[in-house]
DNA sequence: TTGCCTTATTGACGCAGGTCAACGCCCGCG
DNA sequence: CGCGGGCGTTGACCTGCGTCAATAAGGCAA
């Protein structure tokens, strides 16, 4: 809502100060542009918010709260998280570039989910309504919306798979090469990378305790599949890599 | 497509043998038609397909199929499981009368798990790109999918909470508090009920082995929560079972 | 730079749940 | 009706990961 203002106040419908438009917009391949064509990526521009940065720790929206928007990522890294009835936290995804998070508010209108910036990071706000709207005169953006969230629930049903029957091991090495994969596709170096989330977020997003984390690391980098230095990551050995994803 | 000539070939546009219409249903005020009107629902209607049961243990599509439909469970209870790389099964969810599956399959156009009828079952089958297009046309329609999809997620997410973090006593809690609530919206006993699926498949939903889920019966027979008589549950005190759930 | 505080690593130990094994009981089939 | 094979239960034992504790190493403020 905030963020509406922020923009109108002083550039009514200029490109917003932060980012000219989707169709310049490098993710574009990745995000919800994809399936458009240049006419219709304009119509969707019209719509999205682009707002000033998250700081590290900061919140786009918390749990329970009122859904209004789904967002995309452009820049940084966002942990979604949602809390236990006996005060647990749950780390259920992390969100990349070009990456679309807040889709499991729809359901019933409020937020089932809080998202906190695990670095600086910049997102585009897609009104949930406007998005309707539009979907249903777009065929190619609501099929699209439609693959999306599909895509959501065939991942968090991959997360099952991985947290019900994997050991420690599997589940660390699954989740690097997701990472992995996830930074090819945006034509960023597969083979080494910095990690923005804790060993903390780590553990939590896949069923493990710090410490265990920290031994699989020491574990995988004696093998010599792995450099570890900090959040520093150098994959060795992909093929070991994947090998132990699914042992 | 076989169901669609099935039904074309004997009776083009009078009610299927199976069953009249969406709008007969008892089940209307869970299933799609839930957010529609009348004049929708006839609409809806007629790209519904019924077809003959599914027996005990018949697939009702399987993983990496072509997607080509969503379903409704009619009557009977499903289950949906992936095959992991090497080779275990990992039930992903269980569908009772009024629910949707199938929905993984969108992503990409092929199914991400297969689904099997745990005992004799009826389904309606919802071919997609009909539904994509009636959704365009029906706002509410279109807004009501949306919403089934992100509860899918939602209820995903809750699951890897569950597999993260809980003990072996919670997730049976959890399980069997889930399937009370279920039970109670279509108006059957929340307290009392047969189990459709196996322990095994109890096992492998939870994560747990056969061994472990027969234990959690026995000790919360002992403790008095529960009646358990091979796949009968009577359960004795919802309140102590809900707090499990969550410790 | 120094110092503090958060994050990560490593070790020792215990326990929840997995594994292996034996047995009993449904239930479907001849 | 009786038999056989899967399904469920129970017990004994084992192990991977959690827990607790101590120490090290970053990183940010002043």
């Amino acid at each position: 809502m905030k963020l509406i203002v922020d923009r109108n106040e002083d550039v009514p419908t200029a490109p917003s100060p932060y980012q000219a438009s989707c169709s310049t917009c490098r993710l574009s391949s990745l995000c919800l542009p994809l399936a458009l064509e240049a006419a219709e990526i304009d119509v969707l521009d019209r719509i999205v918010q682009r707002s000033k940065p998250l700081q590290k720790g900061q919140h786009l929206y918390r749990e329970s709260e009122h859904f209004q928007s789904v967002f995309a990522v452009r820049s940084g890294t966002l942990k979604a998280y949602r809390t236990t009835d006996n005060g647990r936290e749950q780390v259920t995804g992390f969100y990349f570039p070009g990456e679309i998070l807040g889709m499991d508010g729809i359901g019933n209108n409020r937020h089932a989910s809080s998202a906190k910036a695990l670095e600086t990071a910049a997102v585009c706000e897609i009104p949930f309504t406007a998005l309707e709207t539009l979907s249903a005169k777009m065929p190619h953006l609501q099929r699209h919306f439609f693959q999306l969230m599909s895509r959501e629930i065939a991942e968090d049903q991959q997360l099952i798979t991985l947290l019900s029957k994997s050991s420690a091991d599997a589940r660390v090495a699954a989740l690097l090469v997701s990472i992995s994969t996830r930074n090819a596709r945006r034509k960023l170096s597969a083979i080494r990378f910095r990690l923005s989330m804790s060993r903390v977020d780590i553990g939590n997003y896949l069923g493990l305790t710090v410490e265990t984390v920290s031994r699989v690391f020491s574990r995988m980098q004696k093998l010599g599949v792995l450099r570890v230095e900090n959040k520093e990551i150098e994959i060795l050995d992909r093929d070991a890599l994947v090998e132990m994803a699914d042992a």
